[in-house]
DNA sequence: CGGAAGATTGAGAGTTCTCAATGCCTGTGG
DNA sequence: CCACAGGCATTGAGAACTCTCAATCTTCCG
């Protein structure tokens, strides 16, 4: 079975056959985590790499006086911490926020999964594509009130899942408690609950029992100010977005944060 | 003339002579920007890698009602855009914030550099330690009020120059104005006076004719709660901090900062 | 059925923003 | 060398947005 790693490496460059058979080792070595519990803690020096297949979990950070900042949430296909091939140590935690299922690479299946080309290349691509995510959070935080700040963050979860087939007519998923979306927010749990109450009487969008309800994507967009540009998601018609000059063969889907 | 680039690979990992020789390529190439200046635009397709050479740039997004929100800061040695190796096109412009010069690395010399195993090698550490910088840029915006926002950055980028000899016993050169900071750190620049005046009747650090003074650098990092392990940078004793386990030679790199 | 976590709602306090006026500094032109 | 213009820095006052503290209601589960 095509685990979610394969298929995210597929949407973005052709796969041989030879990565498809390596690919496979990857689900060799298969944890469950439950919900709430740290699968790497801040601090730590893990010895494998940690993908997620299953579930949903977060990168955080807590600060002095114990609040936490969520800035990333990963998705089946993620990787937990590639940062430890290269850095001495983990500089925040991530922490299951559904049951999980996670596979711990060995440094060594690593070291073999980048040097295939075809497959550096496209989590390269996921690497960069990331980064984007990561400014497009400090552009919410930074230049948007609780208002569009809520409806930009779930806009791009809207337009992630969607990317990937998780969603279905205007709803998904979204195993988050209020007071989580604060934490990944900047805000209270108590403003979040104000906010999502207006969001939901303007009839924007509606969040019950960790269920989004989407009435009208686009009016959601165009009053949050979303761009989608930054996931370098492949357009409707555009057959797929390719890098300027190069010839490399790269598209899109994003991943993580 | 050793530039930039080097200096930052050398503090990294062992360059080869043939590393040198190629890395003296990049400076062939190099052209100026007056202070204020975009270097790349939002939507832009270079075709070229721009890495600067001096002077500061930033990183920075504009919204629709015109503000603008700063993702980060650019120092010699960075690079522009490393994304363009790989995405379609710019999703966030580049502005010179001084006058400064910045090398043109051809698609080719780019592709060569990315061959040489160490210099991959030490290009991806940075572009992870980038990673490490955008997350701690997203719990300062998320979860500190504006006094411990600004003292964080100014942590930051005391830090930073610091581990690159730009500092100065207790000072250095910002080319900031207040306005930009704001930018950079969520707010407006009317708060940013205010706050900056309180940190300086605190006598916790004064900023006048872009240039910081720090008195006491232990006391500000106290009081502003900033932790600098995300910056991963060699401790005193610890030669280089190093990977729990293996060196293995890799490809990706990205961006700056 | 009882508990506990999460969601709601109200009231009051703080932080940050907006609007505006004024002061300071630097570079330019006379 | 001095006057002036324009950009930046300061300061004041009031408004807006978010937070804190608390109580109450719901929902989920054992």
């Amino acid at each position: 079975m095509a685990h979610p790693l394969i298929s995210k490496l597929q949407s973005i460059g052709e796969l041989g056959d030879d990565d498809l058979l390596l690919l496979e080792e990857v689900g060799k070595d298969i944890r469950r985590f439950a919900a709430r519990r740290d699968i790497i803690r801040d601090g730590d020096k893990p010895d494998h790499v940690h993908l997620m297949l299953d579930g949903w979990a977060c990168r955080y950070k807590i600060l002095r006086e114990g609040q936490r900042q969520i800035t990333a949430f990963l998705v089946p296909g993620d990787f937990c911490d590639v940062h430890i091939t290269m850095l001495p140590r983990m500089d925040h935690g991530i922490g299951a926020l559904t049951a999980a299922s996670v596979a711990f690479l060995s440094r060594d299946l690593m070291r073999q999964l980048i040097d295939r080309p075809v497959i550096a290349r496209a989590l390269w691509w996921a690497s960069l594509v990331d980064e984007g995510v990561l400014r497009a959070w400090i552009v919410n935080l930074g230049r948007r009130d609780a208002f569009e700040r809520i409806a930009n963050l779930i806009c791009e979860l809207h337009a992630r899942l969607n990317n990937v087939g998780l969603m279905a007519a205007g709803a998904f998923e979204l195993p988050l408690t209020q007071e989580e979306l604060g934490d990944a927010l900047g805000l209270t749990p108590v403003h979040v609950n104000r906010v999502l109450k207006r969001l939901h009487e303007q009839e924007l969008m509606t969040m019950r029992r960790q269920r989004i309800l989407i009435p009208d994507i686009d009016r959601l967009r165009s009053t949050a100010g979303f761009d989608p540009s930054y996931l370098h998601l492949a357009g409707p018609g555009s057959s797929r977005e390719r890098a300027a000059g190069a010839g490399a063969p790269l598209p899109a889907m994003s991943a993580t944060r």
